[in-house]
DNA sequence: AGTAAGGATGGAGACCTCGG
DNA sequence: CCGAGGTCTCCATCCTTACT
């Protein structure tokens, strides 16, 4: 009888958690950041409804789902940014040549619209992300050569654009985010969430539909070039 | 809407047999 | 002895049904 390595089997029994496509596609879902109910996840992910009940079962119980009773309704959202993180960092491993092709007009312009720009659990990404992240360093508000950090101006131009930076835990401040369309880091962290709260709250995007894509506004396009120099052409 | 129980199904691994 | 192929068993996943 040999003794098992605890952290090998940690690592085995956490992998066992990904390695199911419907458990997966619910994970993917929650990346967008927002609490999901059962039900919803089950027509999404294409299973029945006790289905999918066992599966949450041991997303919560992995610790890699948090759960809120409503009356009947039941809740669901990632448990913190770090599974978030996780969960992108995987999805970053799979190599976009590497998936399924669009079956249909309807699924290629999903496909496009979430490299275009989505929400990564709560901050911005695909291109409009990179676009942010690009500016912010190009204007030396955002220093990447020794990993993604802001600078005194970064903090300044957040602070005079209204956007509050909230320090909860030990979450970084920034940190890069793997962009699996882009194959690029984009801002996360801190900063990244601020950022994103306020291009939603302000209106300088909307989501489209129950995706996680989100669109550029009118609004959205002038404040972007008037604060950041972003032009439209590099959201398209 | 959500959960629990029970049964069906399919994949993976263990085991056995047989032929070269 | 070794590899190929067949059979069996276990287990994870899914569904239907009944129930809260």
């Amino acid at each position: 009888m040999t003794t098992r390595d605890p952290q090998a089997t940690a690592l085995a029994r956490l992998a066992a958690l990904f390695a199911d496509e419907t458990r997966a596609a619910c994970l993917l879902a929650l990346l967008d950041g927002r609490a999901w109910t059962a039900s919803e996840l089950a027509r999404h992910a294409g299973v029945a409804a006790s289905t999918l009940s066992e599966h949450l079962g041991r997303l919560v119980a992995g610790g890699l789902l948090a759960e809120e009773r409503q009356g009947r309704h039941r809740y669901v959202r990632l448990a913190d940014a770090r599974v978030a993180q996780l969960v992108e960092d995987l999805a970053a491993q799979v190599s976009p040549g590497a998936a399924v092709r669009p079956r249909n007009l309807r699924e290629s312009s999903a496909g496009s619209a979430m490299a275009r720009g989505r929400t990564c659990y709560d901050h911005l990404a695909g291109r409009l992300g990179i676009a942010v992240t690009d500016a912010l360093t190009a204007r030396g508000l955002l220093e990447q050569e020794t990993g993604f950090a802001l600078t005194d101006a970064g903090l300044a131009w957040f602070a005079s654009a209204g956007i509050g930076l909230e320090r909860r835990g030990r979450r970084p401040l920034a940190r890069a985010c793997l962009d699996w369309t882009e194959r690029r880091p984009h801002l996360a962290g801190v900063a990244g969430a601020a950022l994103c709260r306020h291009a939603l709250d302000t209106g300088w995007c909307v989501r489209i539909g129950s995706e996680r894509a989100v669109k550029v506004t009118a609004a959205g396009e002038r404040a972007l070039r008037d604060l950041l120099g972003v032009e439209s052409m590099e959201l398209r």
